[in-house]
DNA sequence: ATAATATGCAACCTTTTAGTTGCATATTAT
DNA sequence: ATAATATGCAACTAAAAGGTTGCATATTAT
């Protein structure tokens, strides 16, 4: 979880999140050039979501393709989300509570 | 967006939104006790959090009190997890189509 | 008035992060 | 066989992050 929170820290490692939503599968060089860095830097941002378990990588020759890895940032989101809606549905349903003493 | 992803990818962080859906409204020094470092730096986290627009802050005399705020994270999360989902539910989508021309 | 409490400000240090560059290696094309 | 392409490895640098300490200030309690 820490490793997740710490991948989409990053600007440049949503983007490529996000390039690779668009189109999956992609090389490194072909992500690459979306990017205003050097191909070194982004092998690294690559690494980083690989270690967070977000993109996972298969060779092909000498190409190494990149896929997305939906399931477990989902999860983790969505985890998040449930935790704020819950407090939100408290929230409310404690303001429910006050309006119906404060009638009584 | 960019603030809210950074300031999520703290641990220490994250511990202090947990300890504010605990009890809403805590102040530094009642934050501070979690926390295995000191004062200055949890006021520091305490920061981060406010300038992401996590937490909002009320002063009652000399103290300081924090409030969590659902709201921006809450819509935050949302987006992504849709986003995933989206992508999920279009994998499935392609699935059956496939499975459909197979059939046919 | 004095002491205790709650917090802020600022300088400093260490580690991590994000990036670079140069060179090496493996695969594919000619 | 040679050249071109796609990538890896490693050393280095600059900036940001996370933390500390010492002292200042404002509010509350005695």
């Amino acid at each position: 979880m820490d490793k997740i929170f710490k991948a989409l820290a990053d600007k440049s490692r949503r983007k490529l999140l996000d390039k690779l939503f668009a189109k999956n599968g992609q090389t490194l060089g072909e992500l690459s050039e979306y990017l205003a860095m050097s191909r070194q830097a982004v092998t690294k941002h690559l690494l980083i979501l690989q270690e967070a378990n977000l993109i996972s990588v298969k060779w092909r020759g000498r190409e190494k393709l990149h896929y997305l890895n939906s399931v477990p940032i989902h999860q983790i989101m969505r985890r998040w989300v449930n935790k704020y809606e819950d407090q939100r549905l408290e929230a409310l349903s404690a303001l429910k509570k006050n309006l119906e003493s404060s009638i009584k």
